[in-house]
DNA sequence: CGAAGCGTTCCAGCCGACTGCAAGGTCTAC
DNA sequence: GTAGACCTTGCAGTCGGCTGGAACGCTTCG
């Protein structure tokens, strides 16, 4: 299968193909007489689980750490639980961030009607917000 | 003030400062006879905005376009509050997306434990659930 | 035979928000 | 007077994940 043949079965730019394959996550496949990169099916999983993983929120540098264990033989999942449960981590924290951010937003666009004659150097409806939950004042 | 000082006020590196001249979010302050950027109060409370704004997640573009708005001494805050519902919406966006993936990512790390049969390539645990959820199979 | 539409290589650029480095000038404390 | 901490400029590099373009070769269809 030629490159972009296995590029249109993933949704993929040819060009992604040859990046990963110059970043190590895909292998140099074998070529055709006149130097076309030739794939198996072997390439085309390989390549459905970096998509996978990346849709899971891995990283292209941690996905070719799974994909090592693989080229060692060892079985990459105990390593991969603990990469899921980290990864799971930092999500919950820039949810919990981003759910407090939206709050915030939500409660400044709520406020703003009630801002027509508070005073403002560049922006009524940011600077009240920042003077009420502010560097200092913030209740954490 | 010179730039030193009033980096350290918002804890930033002077090169930010710098940066945020170089790309017009600060004027060009007045210079010391030795050629110093000299800061005064209202480069202060600009920067002071410029990094309240950031916190609630505007781009630098967006922060530029509502200081726009300061020059030309315009009130800015019904720009700024059609902004901030439209950052609202991209966030809330994204957030249910990280909270479904937050809650596949547990529900891997809880099945993992069970996979120790389960024939994979790369990884059971990835690739069982790519089987269970993957592209055709999503219950959405 | 010729044109379209693939493929090849290599190098460079994109996004956003900085940051590093080099090579110099200045200001302050001892 | 000299060390060291500041300041100046300009240009390049960082991060991650691609993507664009040029200049060329191969393949397929009519």
């Amino acid at each position: 299968m030629r490159i972009g043949q296995l590029a249109d079965r993933f949704g993929l730019n040819p060009k992604t193909v040859r990046y990963y394959e110059s970043i190590d996550l895909l292998p140099e496949p074998v070529r055709t007489p006149s130097g076309y990169r030739d794939y198996d099916e072997a390439d085309a999983e390989r390549l459905s689980f970096i998509r996978t993983a990346q849709r899971l929120g891995l990283s292209l540098d941690d996905i070719r750490e799974i994909l090592a264990f693989h080229e060692r033989d060892e079985p990459p999942c105990g390593h991969v639980v603990a990469l899921l449960r980290r990864h799971t981590e930092e999500l919950d924290q820039r949810i919990a961030e981003m759910q407090q951010l939206r709050d915030e937003l939500t409660d400044m666009v709520a406020r703003a009607a009630e801002l027509d004659d508070t005073p403002g150097t560049f922006c009524r409806v940011i600077e009240h917000h920042a003077d009420h939950n502010g560097p200092a004042a913030r209740s954490r």
